[in-house]
DNA sequence: TCCAAACATTGACATTTCTTTATTTATCCA
DNA sequence: TGGATAAATAAAGAAATGTCAATGTTTGGA
């Protein structure tokens, strides 16, 4: 199963990071530099967090908003590795081993973030026993599913793949009130997440339509027949 | 590029769990607690260290020895994420995250490990800084080595997957005095490394040794030519 | 050492997926 | 709001990959 979005943690760290529970774990001067060094940022649709080989100089959490996190491949072709939403924090592991960014975070919304500074994240690491815990579990949550990932694209033919992947985008992305799935992406991004080509993506997606699994709406999708999806996907409960 | 083996932390654990270092870092009765708690064990070859779905109870920690690390996908075909060499923890993740084993651990040669049990690992985790620390920084490198495989599986073609992993395989397994990959992995292996069909491994495989890139014998492999490989499998440097 | 079981190989064929090209449609910015 | 640009679609043929079946070879235990 494609990873979209961790589920664990993200709750957790709304919390670890609202003002009340920082000033009750922070000692007044760690306090004091967090509210002076951490920076509410905004970015629009298509702005761009943080980019590949870049130096990782801040780690963000993710107040409202959506991002996606990939990187390129060999033929400079984008693969997405998850989505970043509201509630989760992006950019640590770069810093966490001490290199560049390997992947690049992108906007797919309007966001607004807390920007903190990565050496002062480090800090707060060193000292904070909860916090530092609370990524150690973090972590390991995402590697998990990030096996899960390499299952799913090492054994999955594209068809399958492209039916769990819809049902994820819906159930992790959520719907609005017509059931189409909330962020639209293109037919490339889609293909992207799956490893395919643009051209196998959109003549699968016409094939679901035809089957009246799903019902789309220009880049808008909307889930018609789960249970259908899940079959299809051979997708183990 | 696939994971076979971590670059970073090994050394640092070694260090880390070597008994000098341990009786210097822990208090006096962590320290008693952790010889009397951690046990060597041994592990013949197909032996298997833990099972998918079992309750997460130990760490290991390899003093000697591989293990592969896999897990089974929507067919019952073994998928495996990365070999665990000596001086390399495994274990671990599931006990961070609270869950069940999502992968197992099946020794491929003779293993001599640590066996350490979960709960006092835990503990050590939150008294000892150091270590969870260097935990941080291994299952961050871990999860960003699980994004160039999800890179790796889901943009190139099987012969590209093939030529990559057999050198990697030379590089992490090491090999004999002859040339030949250390660790003889059956052909089945192989495909379930890059995912693909054992039919499919064993045509590219022959394809390699015509062209004399690869020689092999019975089971055993040896790289010819590794920058024809490289440019096969279109390595970027 | 010998034998059963596991593994490796090969060929033929089916199926999936990619690539290329052309055309239509949607999106977004000036 | 009108284009320019990007995105989506479709179709056809090529290439890659998977599946099945048959057979040869190796390996590991009795």
């Amino acid at each position: 199963m494609l990873v979209v979005k961790s589920e664990t943690g993200e709750d957790y760290f709304k919390k670890l990071f609202s003002e009340e529970n920082l000033r009750q774990r922070l000692s007044a001067t760690d306090f004091q530099t967090f509210n002076t060094q951490a920076k509410i940022t905004h970015f629009q649709k298509g702005d761009i967090l943080f980019e590949e080989q870049e130096t990782a100089k801040y780690v963000y959490f993710l107040q409202r908003g959506t991002a996606k996190l990939s990187k390129v491949g060999a033929y400079g072709k984008e693969q997405i590795l998850r989505f970043i939403q509201e509630g989760d924090l992006v950019g640590y592991r770069s810093l966490l081993c001490g290199e560049v960014f390997q992947a690049r975070a992108e906007a797919m919304t309007e966001i607004v973030a807390l920007q903190i500074p990565g050496d002062f994240f480090m800090q707060l690491l060193q000292r904070d026993v909860q916090l530092s815990f609370a990524m150690l579990q973090k972590i390991a949550f995402e590697l998990g599913e990030s096996s899960n990932t390499i299952t799913f694209l090492a054994q999955k033919t594209v068809r399958e793949r492209l039916a769990e992947i819809l049902l994820l985008l819906e159930k992790k992305l959520g719907t609005d009130p017509e059931g189409f799935i909330q962020i639209s992406l293109t037919r490339e991004e889609i293909a992207n997440l799956i490893g395919t080509a643009t051209e196998s993506a959109i003549r699968l997606i016409s094939e679901f339509k035809n089957d009246k699994l799903i019902e789309t709406e220009g880049r808008n999708i909307k889930v018609l027949n789960r249970e259908k999806l899940m079959k299809l996907g051979h997708i183990m409960q």
